[in-house]
DNA sequence: GTGATTGCAAAGCGTTTGCACCGTA
DNA sequence: TACGGTGCAAACGCTTTGCAATCAC
């Protein structure tokens, strides 16, 4: 941990929380450089488990509330999956929406602007105002898909 | 809960429920009796205070369970919500989407099936193979959406 | 030095399981 | 009558909170 991340989005995300009034600590420098690279969506355990790679003594409670703080800056997001809600991956500049390997957890983002045409249709069929939209493809990647499953 | 309920979805679920090798209680039909025609996202302790109207001695475990056999069955879904994923609806016929107040939790359905080209898009970009999607809409519906908030 | 942050242990909350009794088929 | 279903109480897993010791600033 004492080793010099010089990853400009580790970077970014440590000044984030400087400058939120947070200090920087060893234990949460590693939830960081863990979240913020990852492709992969990740709960608390496996934040937990990869974070502990990096500063052993880390403790559960730790990560939950470092969690908490990146989620508040905005900085990570909840990924809503068939098989659970329980996990975070980094958060997309400006309206992305999602698609995730139900095998591997990688996550990666798509534009989806094409869908401003759809949700007028359906809000003016509904009468709904419509504040948010969410939209997740859920399948398998170029990595786990391949033949023999 | 002696009332013959002669809701036609009502006795529907009753059927599935019975083909499927499961008996009818008069516990089970309460619960069956408030979810299946719901129009609002109902939490399991949700379910439990309004079917108790029906049924006062209903335990919140019986709840778990037949929520367990309809979701089995595929007569109910969870929805997913930024607020939480702990309730449920009836679910829908064929492939549809939801749109949801956050105010009310009022749920109602909408066809999706303009989507099918963005989803041949995203796949052929990204590599994956999609295999299921989830599109969702939040806002406040009519009654809930009106002046003054 | 001071106050935020930590890890531990305990509490909290929604959900599931064990069990003896009950009620459907 | 037989066996699935019931409610209670206890167990469970994930998350949050209380606390004294520690560490960034």
């Amino acid at each position: 941990m004492t080793e010099c991340s010089s990853n400009p989005i580790i970077d970014e995300w440590l000044g984030r929380l400087q400058a939120a009034g947070y200090r920087l600590t060893a234990p949460r420098k590693a939830v960081v450089e863990t979240i913020a690279t990852s492709q992969h969506v990740l709960s608390p355990q496996e934040m937990y488990e990869q974070a502990r790679e990096r500063y052993p003594a880390l403790g559960l409670v730790t990560v939950y509330r470092t969690v908490e703080k990146l989620d508040e800056l905005g900085l990570i997001q909840r990924v809503h999956q068939p098989s659970g809600c329980h996990a975070y991956i980094p958060a997309a500049p400006g309206h992305q929406h999602l698609l995730i390997c139900q095998s591997c957890g990688r996550a990666e983002y798509f534009s989806g602007d094409r869908l401003d045409a759809l949700m007028e249709e359906v809000a003016g069929e509904s009468g709904f105002q419509i504040q948010d939209h969410w939209l997740q493809l859920f399948g398998k990647c170029r990595d786990c898909g391949v033949n023999f499953s």
